[in-house]
DNA sequence: ACCCGTGTTCGCTG
DNA sequence: TCAGCGAACACGGG
């Protein structure tokens, strides 16, 4: 479930099961050689194989792991795609389905790269030089690594004839905002998405760069609480718009969500209050 | 069977 | 040259 907030749990994850670690097997899936950068299953595994695990960052979408190899840095880049999840297993314990790498740490425990469409990363790093990966290079501001520029988002805006919406899902112009999360925070906003980006006031562009980050930070504090059994999938729809089409607008302003295509996405609003 | 999907990249067009 | 567009990637779930 990766946009921003997954990912950044996803993270913390990480550094509780692994940081500290050592690598001391390396499984993968013959099937998953296309996530793999370089493609090679082998060179993965012969680079990972006794490696440290000294820190796990995030970037946006991306995970950025820093290892350590016998005193040389490397990184390893993950990016998750659309369905890319990594599961912690106890040995012996039976893999998750569509398992495509697994790590076996010193404390005994598996880490599963479970990813069913194939659609995340994995990517070596030498010398874990992560500015010189040029997806990494070219994000834009991450809106949870402290307070965003508001000047510098107008900036990005006015550049667009793009709806506001589709604009701030471009990694360039703000790192992590993804479908679901453009569209809650153009509701938070109260900001029409279908508005094209460059005729954005300052005011509604402050407005949005602040509906960006409360939106994320209660997706994070949604999954890190201590409710995180009944989260888990199967739950109630966490959103306040995202696939609520036809449901009654939660500001109880009379208004309906209506659900409508962008750039091959939905898009779900109000457009009673998003002007 | 058919449609939809939390993401990104590539090739084409104007 | 470049912003924008649509297809493609691959597979499961409703």
């Amino acid at each position: 479930m990766p946009e921003l907030p997954e990912v950044e749990i996803a993270a913390r994850n990480l550094r509780r099961w692994a940081a500290g670690r050592r690598i001391e097997r390396v499984e993968t899936d013959p099937r998953a050689r296309r996530i793999f950068r370089p493609a090679t299953p082998a060179a993965l595994s012969r680079a990972l194989t006794g490696a440290r695990v000294e820190e796990i960052g995030r970037a946006g979408k991306n995970l950025l792991l820093r290892l350590d190899r016998g005193g040389t840095p490397l990184g390893l880049h993950s990016h998750l795609g659309m369905t890319g999840k990594w599961i912690r297993r106890e040995a012996g314990a039976a893999p998750p389905s569509h398992s495509r790498v697994r790590l076996a740490l010193d404390d005994g425990a598996v880490l599963h790269y479970r990813d069913p469409r194939l659609f995340g990363r994995l990517r070596l790093v030498p010398g874990a030089r992560f500015d010189a990966v040029p997806e990494v290079a070219a994000l834009g501001p991450d809106p949870l690594a402290g307070p965003l520029d508001v000047g510098r988002l107008a900036d990005a805006l006015a550049r667009s004839r793009l709806p506001v919406k589709v604009r701030i899902m471009d990694q360039r112009v703000l790192a992590g905002v993804g479908n679901i999360y453009a569209s809650e925070a153009c509701f938070r906003a109260r900001i029409d998405p279908r508005r094209k980006a460059r005729s954005l006031e300052r005011a509604e562009v402050r407005r949005l760069a602040r509906a960006v980050v409360a939106a994320m930070q209660e997706g994070i504090e949604r999954q890190e609480g201590p409710e995180i059994a009944y989260v888990e999938e199967g739950g109630e729809n966490p959103f306040l718009v995202y696939a609520r089409e036809g449901e009654r607008c939660p500001r109880g302003d009379g208004g309906r969500i209506r659900r409508l295509v962008q750039a091959q996405r939905s898009t779900y609003f109000c457009a009673r209050c998003q002007r």
